[in-house]
DNA sequence: TGAAATTTGTGCGTATGTATT
DNA sequence: GAATACATACGCACAAATTTC
């Protein structure tokens, strides 16, 4: 892994968005999985990975990640990781 | 109100069971439906009193309610309250 | 008008437990 | 057993919605 892995920017997620930042989050990664960046059964970064990369807390990364589990875009194993849905 | 409102003792909520606390109090609540102890409309205390009441987090309340709404067992208005839902 | 009180919603940080590798 | 990753639980602070005065 280089010690720059940064490809793209993070976007900047709004706290005084009248959208929660942790649907902002759910919306990015979303819209990830279907330009196709992220592809089915690809595992996302672990929890808190996301959470220190997006500079977003833990807490709401799970928020984010419940929301892509309920639109079932997403599973998650516990001990495995967060992976996309086989289509 | 007097000052000691307490009228029955709050079970003991076990963090060392296989259940989850959340689930535990969720159980709890939804037990005092049942029999009729909550009646449909009846306004549950705030979820910063049953967290105190109960002697959990507000997050644990929190995981517990989003259950009870889940189940369709209560309905939640931000800024009046919780209730069980009109069956 | 609007200010205060009440109640739920969101966000952050931390620690510990459980499951998988 | 060790490392990794998700799950639960606690505490705190501030924002937003509702009601009341």
């Amino acid at each position: 892994m280089p010690y720059h892995d940064h490809v793209s920017d993070s976007p900047e997620f709004k706290a005084d968005s009248p959208t929660p930042v942790y649907v902002q989050v759910a919306d990015y990664i979303a819209a990830r999985i279907a330009s196709g960046e992220l592809q089915p059964g690809a595992r996302l970064p672990a929890e808190r990975d996301m959470s220190r990369d997006l500079g977003v807390a833990y807490d709401t990364i799970r928020r984010a990640t419940a929301l892509l589990r309920e639109r079932k875009l997403i599973v998650t194993v516990v001990g495995k990781g967060t992976y996309v849905v086989e289509r």
